[in-house]
DNA sequence: CCTAAAAAAGACCGATCGGTCTTTCCTGTT
DNA sequence: AACAGGAAAGACCGATCGGTCTTTTTTAGG
């Protein structure tokens, strides 16, 4: 069996398996196929990532980093060349979580009007159980890195193309099998989801409140049936 | 005439006005009815409102503050008890600052539909002259505060709740003059048209394109005159 | 013009920032 | 078991953080 290592306490080596502290072996680090030092950059990476996307990359400050990672500065810079050289990982790794989310919501779904509503679903838990806690982290960084941070402002701008695409390659394909109305235009459709949907991440989050976010999911839910959607 | 002083140089006591500068006098500041200090104190609110919103709160330092302001540490710790002090003024001057296009834009129209409409037309132009710069300082603050700043959180969450107030009052009384359709729901309303409008803010300022924002808003008044408005 | 009070300047404070570098410890190989 | 190389620790660095306090300057009232 492979061990989940992601929710055990930060004890260099060990794992704390039912009961026992269990140092690894390599033998043992080989079941997760990945070296020591590869594994601790992914463990810096991931919990980086929450980090960051709760409290900011200027909210966050490295004594943070050294807590959630319970690593010391030599750990940490180890594996990395600065806080904004994580910062920028970190936030792919966030973006790869969420694209992860999509590709499963997507799978076995063929009907465009399907499969724009399967991407609905991955925000429907945003609030309790996301992909990565603090919200969706391209609002986050899109947020507050446009007036600041150009390099991380080029990450989200990137990561949103990819989303805009997607969406707009659903719709065309729609309208190209006819399962979506020819009037339908991508660009603009894709803009007022994504917006609708972020904005709406916003509000619950704001509110601590999933409702509105709810609300908003089941209002597009609506229009892609209704107005998107060809009749018959 | 009232000299409009929110433009000048950070030169105290002066006002560049008409290729000169020009020494203030008691007599002088009478025009704009504010003592010396009061007025200090505005400029500091103002200057930091927009440093704020553009860099957020964590983001930006007391020496940014000095150098925004021109004024030294003893300048603006004069005025306020702490950086956070001042960070909650600016934000309520934001707001502010909102509200009172809300209110302007509001003025003259009777209908629900043209009421609503013009809540969005205060938009239009948010990302070349906004009434504050640095996007909306409610979506900024909202997505900065949220898991790390209670006292700013409260306050973006008041903001948003007089936000939605506006639409909610503006959307019943048009079901009860019979100039919406009684079918909608005014929670529900105002959450979709936020949600879109703010994620659709978020789109621009990450983009640097207006377009985001424009298709978002023509897409919210083509749905309030063909899906709220009463047919006929 | 004179004076008391207020406003602003700026030296100063300890804490913390991001980052470097040497030392220690652990790992994987032989 | 010995060893070499890499990973982590943690002392250390200068800069900057938010904030205080004394001094200087400016203001408003007489």
């Amino acid at each position: 069996a492979i061990l989940r290592i992601s929710s055990i306490e930060a004890v260099p080596n060990a794992l704390f398996f039912q009961g026992c502290f269990v140092t690894l072996k390599k033998t043992d680090r080989s079941l997760v196929e990945m070296s020591k030092a590869q594994d601790t950059k992914a463990r810096i990476i991931e919990q980086a990532a929450t980090l960051f996307n709760q409290q900011g990359y200027a909210g966050a400050s490295l004594s943070d980093l050294m807590r959630v990672t319970g690593l010391q500065k030599g750990g940490i810079y180890n594996h990395f060349r600065s806080k904004d050289d994580l910062a920028l990982e970190a936030f792919d790794f966030a973006v790869g979580r969420i694209q992860q989310a999509f590709i499963g919501a997507l799978k076995g779904k063929r009907h465009a009007s399907d499969r724009l509503i399967a991407l609905l679903s991955v925000y429907e838990g945003m609030a309790s159980d996301s992909p990565i806690q603090g919200g969706c982290p391209i609002l986050n960084t899109a947020v507050e890195s446009d007036d600041t941070h150009p390099a991380l402002r080029a990450r989200a701008q990137r990561a949103m193309d990819e989303w805009r695409n997607l969406i707009r390659r659903i719709i065309n394909q729609g309208i190209m099998r006819g399962e979506l109305r020819s009037t339908v235009d991508a660009e603009t459709t894709a803009t007022i989801l994504i917006a609708t949907i972020e904005g709406a991440v916003m509000l619950s989050k704001l509110y601590g409140d999933a409702s509105y976010l709810e609300r908003a999911l089941s209002h597009l839910k609506a229009y892609i049936q209704q107005q998107l959607s060809k009749p018959g």
